[in-house]
DNA sequence: TTTGCAGGATTTGTCAGACAAGCTGACAAA
DNA sequence: TTTGTCAGCTTGTCTGACAAATCCTGCAAA
């Protein structure tokens, strides 16, 4: 490598800057909103202190609050001020864009997903039609020949659990799950790439899918969820070793 | 009346937003891109063009944007330009109002619900700290005092969830369940009505939460999932008896 | 003392102009 | 044809200013 890249020195600079000040900020004063720091009703810094601390002008400050009210978290009234909601965010669920996650917070939401994950496959164990099983096969047929041809499966394994899904036969649920899975595209990538392959991990996941397509065809609603939430479980912790090994 | 209020002419004039000329064109914009005038991928009329059409400021013009791009229908570029999402919406989870879902979907959203509050409980059971398990038993004794005195308790009810939802220290599953429980605040405010008392109803909501309380407290993920999934059910059960009623 | 009001200070909403950063397409050179 | 350069356009950010709404303070009146 030729000279180290020289330091950002900014009040920002710690967020992992995907588009824009104004998101940065807006997802600053949103992680503070839900830690606490700022309670319902609560007002907050005027756009001027806004502006002083964190070194941006005040369009920057604007437009952040201004997503901020469209996401329901805070309410502006001319002359007063912005206040905190009195209840933040519930106008309509969002996730910040993943380059600005944390790591803390992207636990969070992939425990979500978990949650949602293991609700879904016991669902679909219950409620599984003859249609539902064929998809369920044929998914896991094109992830069996993607592991012995040494081909990418990543859109066979999506095709898999969005026919979980399907046999869930609940819309919301199949709605919800395909929202939070968008969040960890590359976590699924990761399990078809060379890395995974030769340490076993695709095979491991492979052995894990064939779990819970068994339990689901018996209709082993207990069996299925123990095996989404052993999926889920070990998705995780490929995910961190992936990460550790980029980081470090 | 006196005489009437003249009509404002304006491009913007047919939006009955509250406040704020970016919220008026923002809803203009996102009422063209969902009547299919502007296809996903299309691209937008540049700032300054929107600027001279809806004669207002270039402030204004990127609130707007920025509305859109925090609701994901459109994303923008540096250089290029504004482009409709290819997914608009997929960006946020969003469930139609209360009043505009039929019953089959009521259902599948409870259901939804029941699989959040499980997986909320299980996790609570492994995480509550003395001062969980202190908020929990509070809200719980108003309840049971309220049971006692032929009170209302709704308001106790909602703080017993609330706090299985802190002691799941969870941010993200918590602000979830908090967003679909809306949905069902009449469901809620039903179990402590009188015609539930009468049948024995609030009794026996009253002895759930005493089930997932106690599993709560010893730490029995397990059983404090069955507790939950039991309270679900049952409140289900309830609101479709009511439901009945109520129409027949 | 308490109440009511006027007026200044503060804060958000909007406007205008400017420059920086990044993209696109045309054109010349190889 | 391919490649490199460049000019023009578009979004991102900064600065300054004024309008509109609200808050706060002090003073006069009851």
């Amino acid at each position: 490598m030729p000279s180290p890249i020289p330091p950002i020195e900014s009040a920002l600079s710690e967020l992992p800057r995907t588009t824009g000040l104004s998101a940065m900020l807006a997802g600053r004063l949103a992680t503070s909103i839900r830690a606490g720091e700022f309670q319902p009703g609560d007002r907050l810094p005027t756009e001027k202190q806004l502006v002083e601390r964190y070194a941006v002008s005040r369009a920057v400050v604007r437009e952040a609050i201004a997503r901020l009210k469209t996401d329901g978290f805070v309410e502006t009234r001319q002359g007063a001020g912005a206040f905190v909601a009195l209840k933040p965010g519930l106008a309509n669920f969002r996730i910040a864009e993943p380059g600005l996650l944390d790591a803390a917070d992207l636990a969070h939401v992939f425990e979500l997903r978990g949650v949602v994950e293991v609700g879904m496959a016991e669902l679909a164990a219950e409620r599984r039609s003859a249609a539902d099983l064929a998809a369920l096969n044929a998914a896991f047929a094109r992830m069996e020949q993607a592991l012995q041809s040494d081909e990418n499966g990543a859109a066979a394994d999506d095709d898999f659990h969005a026919a979980v899904a399907t046999a869930a036969h609940n819309p919301y649920l199949a709605q919800f799950a395909a929202f939070l899975a968008q969040h960890f595209s590359a976590t699924r990538a990761l399990t078809w790439q060379p890395a995974a392959r030769s340490s076993g991990g695709t095979a491991a996941a492979q052995a894990e899918h064939r779990a819970l397509l068994d339990a689901i065809t018996q209709g082993d609603a207990q069996a299925a969820g123990v095996a989404a939430r052993r999926h889920i479980a070990q998705a995780a912790g490929r995910y961190r070793v992936a990460d550790r090994k980029h980081k470090g």
